[in-house]
DNA sequence: GCCATGTTTGTGACCGGTCACAATGCCGAG
DNA sequence: CTCGGCATTGTGACCGGTCACAAACATGGC
């Protein structure tokens, strides 16, 4: 019977089950609420009792129950992640940031998608999150679905949001477990006014879908046009978030000559604009400008290297994390998120002195597939 | 006191805490078991005991208690994915597939980032996920983090991975549990293969990372190089995952005025080659062909669109899960998965006759930052 | 030497499910 | 009419932690 080397305790390993506090208890020859005393750390345990405890959980392999500490404190270390996207950019850098701090607060991630924004879908991704016994929600609130989620949530849940700035700043929501976003209205006209700033006499606006009727870089971009004396174009809405609709909706767009100018809602819509210029023999930046929004990694490689501006999502996560006030409540204060930066490259120049016409030649092959545009394959190409 | 409208037992409702399946029991004039029954779907409920207890949760809006019933069966309905990364495309859309067969099945779904490939950072997640009581794991092994992660998991707790197809080839990760793939090494083969085909004498390797020494993507390559009769050039490995190693590395590279095609390991490492062979004065594809690998969503707009390899991710995530048999056991035989499929666009052509000479400028401005290339700021940035 | 105070330790009940087992009811067959 | 067999229902103990409370012990002032 001396086959391996165990080093303790040959005699009888019947059951290889996980160790309880009383397994423990029994082999530091102590009580199990000690055994409870020393996992919480509370601070009236003698130092011996505490090193025999240590000793044994050591020896036993004793890992904590989760399920069975939630079910005694009637609620679980755990943040559900409620998002209706998992690829965009923006969302997976956010929810990278949240999973960092909440592993530091040594907090489990869940994570939820919202299917659709159907108020069945929503109804029951609220409903199914909304048990405050499984931990504390963050809803990514950046579109239709994500803030419909959050209007939904009962006030039984601790919640806290990353969100769009106008959300931020209702006041029905300004208040309680709390929300947290970055002004891109001020960024949006951050780069409207580089913009008009090279001598475009105007800015076109091609939108990502938004929560509210009128989108936060919508607003800005419109404040700027306006406090410029500019005129105000109409927004080009394509549905949904695809490249394929903004590079439909900049074809039509591009064909009018006065439009030299294009601050696009993200860097993927950036992305369609430059190419449906292309397509149309009109050069970037030389015939027509072209911003986007986010800085993806893949921005600088873009030809043109694309001019954004750039949003520190993982901070964004971080701090939405911490509004939950999970984290052994830390009161050291929040540094304040740093404001989006505007990253100069090459989609933007002068204002061209007379913009070359469009030459109205069909889109290549590979972009004619289903009349729209490219494959619809992605979840985000609705 | 007649003020909101309830509709029954406006007595008294003093504690607004959740029912338990004794409330529900006591609600329904049954025993508890017979809840539990109920729940869980036993055969041998009477209907009408069955209708009672219905109507009781439904009028005290119960909610099981998912600490509990796991504390109880030693083991929760959860599945927890373990992965490198949250941004890349490949990962991100694996997730999204976990997440929806996941939630079809009625299984919570919990992500745990490897902040780094140390052995403790991985023994660490490891351990923390490695609890069977709470749940299963996935663990999305397509790099070395990965890789080194399944392999430290210990035989007691349930796991499936998406992997790279060499692991899914080693007898004894073949075994148990299982591991899910594409087959990397025939779709670069193929990809190879439409390069020669063009004419070009060679293909070069710009790589990503593996976890082994040679990747399956290099390893099609060089076979397809090999069979036909092609010199086999070094692979460029680039550090890390990052579009300025790529950028960098395809700089060196195209110096070389033999350089006329090149297979790059990701859409992203293609973006940057074609980036770098634009700022060298050469066009894409009359001068260079590039092939990347993901297909991923702005492929088509790149400007040329590249030609890619395109995968389904969500479908190696669903079927990564399907791996676990959580999923009511359900026997219908699966689907195999789609094969990697090449998409031809404009980024590959016929082999130049005499290549242009790579003009020596330097990088431009904003690609110049840290030496390197961009400002190291996303994760996969290393 | 005694008591008030504070520290350290232990016991019992409980969180909300599950299992094992026993008890009850109902049916047709002998 | 009685009994075995099956369907249905109920009771007790348990999963592994937590809380509330009480007991044991140490300390110091009088």
């Amino acid at each position: 019977m001396f086959v391996t080397g165990h080093n303790a305790e040959d005699e009888k390993e019947p059951a290889p089950s996980a160790a309880s506090i009383r397994d423990v208890a029994k082999a530091a020859g102590v009580s199990y609420q000690t055994v409870s005393r020393v996992i919480n750390h509370h601070p009236n345990v003698s130092q011996k009792a505490r090193d025999k405890v240590t000793a044994a959980m050591a020896e036993l392999g004793y890992r904590p129950n989760r399920a069975a500490r939630a079910l005694a404190n009637g609620m679980d270390r755990a943040v559900t992640v409620l998002t209706s996207n998992t690829n965009l950019f923006g969302y997976a850098e956010t929810l990278g940031g949240i999973e960092v701090a909440a592993r530091a607060a040594g907090v489990h991630v869940a994570i939820r998608v919202l299917p659709s924004d159907s108020p069945e879908d929503i109804a029951a991704a609220v409903d199914q999150v909304s048990d405050p016994r499984s931990g504390a929600v963050i809803v990514l609130a950046f579109d239709r679905e994500g803030s419909q989620a959050l209007e939904a949530l009962p006030a039984t849940v601790s919640w806290a949001g990353a969100a769009e700035s106008w959300l931020g700043r209702q006041s029905s929501l300004a208040e309680s477990p709390r929300l947290t976003w970055y002004d891109d209205t001020a960024a949006a006209r951050t780069a409207t006014e580089h913009l008009l700033d090279l001598g475009h006499r105007t800015v076109h606006h091609v939108a990502i879908p938004s929560s509210s009727p009128v989108g936060d870089r919508e607003r800005g971009w419109k404040q700027a046009l306006e406090a410029a004396g500019a005129p105000v174009p109409e927004v080009v809405q394509p549905h949904g978030w695809s490249i394929a609709g903004a590079y439909d909706a900049a074809r039509e767009l591009l064909l009018d000559p006065d439009v030299t100018a294009v601050l696009c809602g993200n860097d993927d819509q950036a992305l369609g604009v430059i190419r449906a210029a292309n397509d149309l023999g009109l050069k970037v930046p030389e015939d027509v400008s072209v911003v986007g929004f986010d800085d993806v990694p893949a921005a600088p490689y873009f030809t043109p290297a694309l001019t954004t501006v750039r949003f520190d999502f993982a901070a964004l996560g971080r701090r939405a994390f911490e509004l939950l006030e999970l984290g052994s409540g830390s009161t050291e204060e929040r540094a304040p998120l740093a404001s989006p930066a505007l990253i100069v490259r090459e989609s933007t120049g002068p204002a061209p002195q007379g913009r070359t016409a469009a030459r109205t030649t069909p889109p290549p092959q590979h972009l004619r597939a289903a009349g729209a545009g490219a494959e619809p394959r992605h979840k985000e190409d609705r």
